[in-house]
DNA sequence: CTAGATGCAAACAGTTTGCGTCACT
DNA sequence: AGTGACGCAAACTGTTTGCATCTAG
């Protein structure tokens, strides 16, 4: 299987154990359509895997995020943060240890779209984020982004 | 005070009771710097109000954004989700239903930075999100983005 | 006066942790 | 053989809900 080798060739390249778990999270969010959620996984291994823990889904997906082997949708999860700049702008977002500045909007171009989006959709605003490793975290860690 | 004054107007505006804890949390936002929580906001709101409960601050909190008053930092917040498209992409975002749908990332022109970053800042990649209202959401309801 | 706002406590969802056992390398 | 991974259950964090009481309009 072309997947699995390459899989067990990237783990290698990382220093993680290819274990049977780790491949069948691995393919399943491959398979997945969209932005699946640790519980859809868990609920597609557990078809091949019924033995398998969420905590071992939970451990496994950070693990791919922080070697880079999987991306999260965004930085911005965990808890409800409100904006106190109430000036448009972008962020700033490190992607080690997630903190956030703002970046006023003439830094960077308008955003043009040259998409047919869904016919229907009104769009009012575009975000912009630069994502990056900030000073203070360019010092060792693996990636994550 | 004309803060306080423009807060019961805008207040009067979406249709809700100018109320105390409202006034006190509306300016505690925006006297606070950066991206607060609702924890560091209700530890604020609390010296002025030392009665106030959690649960208001975070109802009052989802009352603001859901009338434009205040904004979120991203609507990617809530659980873990990890991109099953492998290819670069941005996001179409809707701002009700919170539903994300990918584009390809021909269809947006690269994005130019013109800002000075701050030093030794290492940009990594630029994030779009095109924000609005999907087909399903257009009918009733209010704003929230 | 009355609809809607508050405060409290309990319930929840998603995520993490500690620990004994197991399996890659 | 030894280090790291697994599975389980319990702990945690951030958030929401139900309900009785209060208050702005």
């Amino acid at each position: 299987m072309k997947s699995e080798f390459n899989f067990r060739e990237r783990c290698h390249e990382y220093g993680l154990a290819a274990t049977h778990q780790r491949l069948v999270i691995y393919e399943t969010v491959r398979s997945l359509h969209g932005h699946p959620s640790p519980e859809i996984i868990y609920a597609k291994v557990r078809k091949k895997l019924p033995s398998i823990s969420l905590a071992t889904v939970y451990k496994n997906l950070h693990t791919f995020i922080a070697s880079g082997m999987l991306r999260e949708v965004s930085l911005h999860r965990g808890s409800l943060r409100v904006e106190s700049n109430q000036e448009p702008h972008h962020h700033l977002v490190c992607t080690r240890c997630r903190s956030i500045t703002d970046l006023d909007e003439e830094g960077i171009d308008p955003v043009r779209l040259r998409h047919k989006l869904p016919p229907g959709f009104l769009v009012s605003r575009i975000a912009v984020d630069v994502l990056g490793v900030c000073p203070k975290c360019s010092g060792r860690s693996r990636n994550s982004f």
